[in-house]
DNA sequence: TTGTACGCGTTATCAT
DNA sequence: ATGATAACGCGTACAA
């Protein structure tokens, strides 16, 4: 391995004026300035993140902790974390909880160990959070993402308006049996929101909503929970899921049931999943912007760590959703509707 | 922060018992062990990383580059990936290419800046890469996922049988019209071999390829492309797609075109992205284990570490791929068959 | 069994 | 403009 003191020797300077070059690139000589740069080029030299991180105590690495890669909305967030990382010479280090509350704290840990910069944050619930506590109490700066709540620098859209108005969009196509398929809403506090905005949706509409929720504990098995969930009649119009993955599920469940898709039974997402405006039928949704909350979470914390100060409730951002129809829903038919 | 130096204090004993008590406890003597214990508990001590790194010369850490995670597969991978060095005890960092040849040299570079113990790669070519230039010449163990080359240690499935056998699968249906839609195949050398299992396939069933390969460059705009070819006739009763992502698209075209999938044409995919069950109708795919492959990379890499060794190509593994048929095939329609 | 002291590769302070 | 050197927090030979 090269070191700095290789390349001071090479080069016939010493370790300062070479770590100069790199940090300080005015504060030395032209002339010296080439000579350091052929000898370290020539010795392929790269500088020891572990010992200049020990020296300036910051890693230039942001840690990353979230549910799962195989929910592509979580994928294309790190995505544009990933990217907006790079462009701005970090490093991150993402960990997974896969929902296990345990997994979170034991993330953030290691973070901390690692002495990361700055952490941005996926978590079940910010209200009661030992995660969050922890984090706190090592005042290590970090960034809420898709969370929501006042207490905690969040970038979010705002869960309940969206779904309300997805719930309005249902209505003004003229459903009014609308019932709701949801993970298990203990999982987090976007299932949670995602509901209220569900009910808040329905009662301005002077709508009950269809039947009790439909909750899905464990994704894998979706498709016969819904499938078994439809059978009781009078079927709903619409059926309005929670996310991107469980309306995926929800399609295929009409379909084994015989129902076509849009003609006999509207059926909703939320989140924007790229995949959704391929499929066919093609998914109608809410629209995160997934990426640039990942690209804001990442700007917002470098920005304040430029400064030596840390991101505070206020720096929150709500960041727009768009509804986007699109052929997995439209009226109910005049048979099934009334 | 809390350091050795301070639970030492704490509890009475030097900096070496500390470190001691945690690297090597049954050296310590047993009370003494509490005690240093119950003070960094106190203190709540976490060990530094960059320090740890710095002196003995190993991170914890392996590095990761692959093309994106807006491609489920990968992101699938990467959870594996996460999963498998969480459970050994080691961090991950992940850079993303975009498929750029720049990006995967440049991330490689920072990785080794960073000293990470080990590389799970996803490069566009073994056959022609800087990068693996650059990591062989820095001597950083290493592992290609998804790549498939007898000169380096890949974890990957045999590309070319697998789609030979997908081809195989159409004709057993009865299909001798099929066409292939493919990405760029100068993106990656798995598009390349894909394609020539699929000519071999054809060749094997004594049939020749239905036209002009189907190549599209950026998925984007992929379905317009696909719809493009599928107006030449006589057109294919079967095509055969590089990977889910196209195949998905490629169903869309199809519908686009008033065309039933499978009734009027059948459409293939390849990775077995966890998605492709979900859908309706179903994916016909190659099922990749893409969190296995991920695994495998893990621990491949973490054996040969503490072995003080780095694997070779004789490490390579070659993983069992499941050829799982589903609704988007079909025997070809009479009409149009023939 | 426990303590002392050096060095890992940098950056930054203080001289020159 | 450049050089010598201390310090970051830790692990480990070596000494006690």
């Amino acid at each position: 391995m090269s070191t700095i003191q290789k390349v001071a020797k090479e080069a016939g300077v010493s370790v300062a004026t070479v770590s100069r070059t790199f940090n300080l690139p005015d504060k030395v000589n032209a002339e010296t300035r080439k000579i350091v740069e052929q000898a370290a080029a020539r010795l392929r030299y790269i500088p020891n993140a572990s010992a200049r991180s020990l020296r300036t105590q910051r890693s230039q690495t942001l840690g990353v902790v979230l549910p799962t890669l195989n929910n592509p909305v979580f994928a294309e967030c790190l995505q544009g974390i990933a990217q907006a990382a790079a462009a701005a010479g970090y490093s991150i280090m993402p960990f997974t909880t896969d929902y296990l509350l345990k997994q979170e704290e034991s993330a953030v840990r290691a973070l901390h160990g690692f002495g990361v910069d700055g952490l941005i944050l996926v978590v079940s619930d910010p209200r009661a959070s030992a995660t969050l506590d922890f984090v706190r109490e090592q005042n290590i700066p970090y960034v809420l993402a898709y969370n929501s709540n006042d207490e905690h620098p969040c970038i979010s859209v705002d869960n309940p308006a969206a779904f309300a108005r997805m719930v309005a969009y249902l209505v003004s196509l003229g459903h009014q049996r609308i019932a709701m398929v949801s993970g298990r809403r203990s999982d987090s506090d976007r299932a949670q929101q995602r509901y209220s905005g569900f009910l808040a949706g329905m009662t301005a509409a002077g709508l009950q909503p269809h039947q009790a929720i439909i909750e899905v504990p464990f994704i894998d098995n979706a498709v016969d929970q819904i499938v078994q969930a439809l059978q009781h009649k009078p079927r709903p119009s619409a059926l309005v899921c929670s996310n991107d993955l469980l309306a995926i599920r929800a399609i295929r469940a009409a379909h084994q049931l015989g129902l076509r898709v849009p003609d006999d039974i509207s059926i909703t997402g939320f989140d924007g999943i790229r995949l959704g405006q391929d499929l066919t039928p093609s998914l109608t949704t809410i629209s995160q912007p997934n990426a640039d909350i990942g690209r804001y979470s990442v700007s917002l914390l470098i920005q304040c760590l430029s400064q030596g100060s840390k991101p505070g409730p206020s720096a929150s951002l709500l960041l727009n959703y768009v509804l986007c129809p699109a052929e997995s829903s439209a009226p109910p038919s005049q048979v099934l509707g009334g």
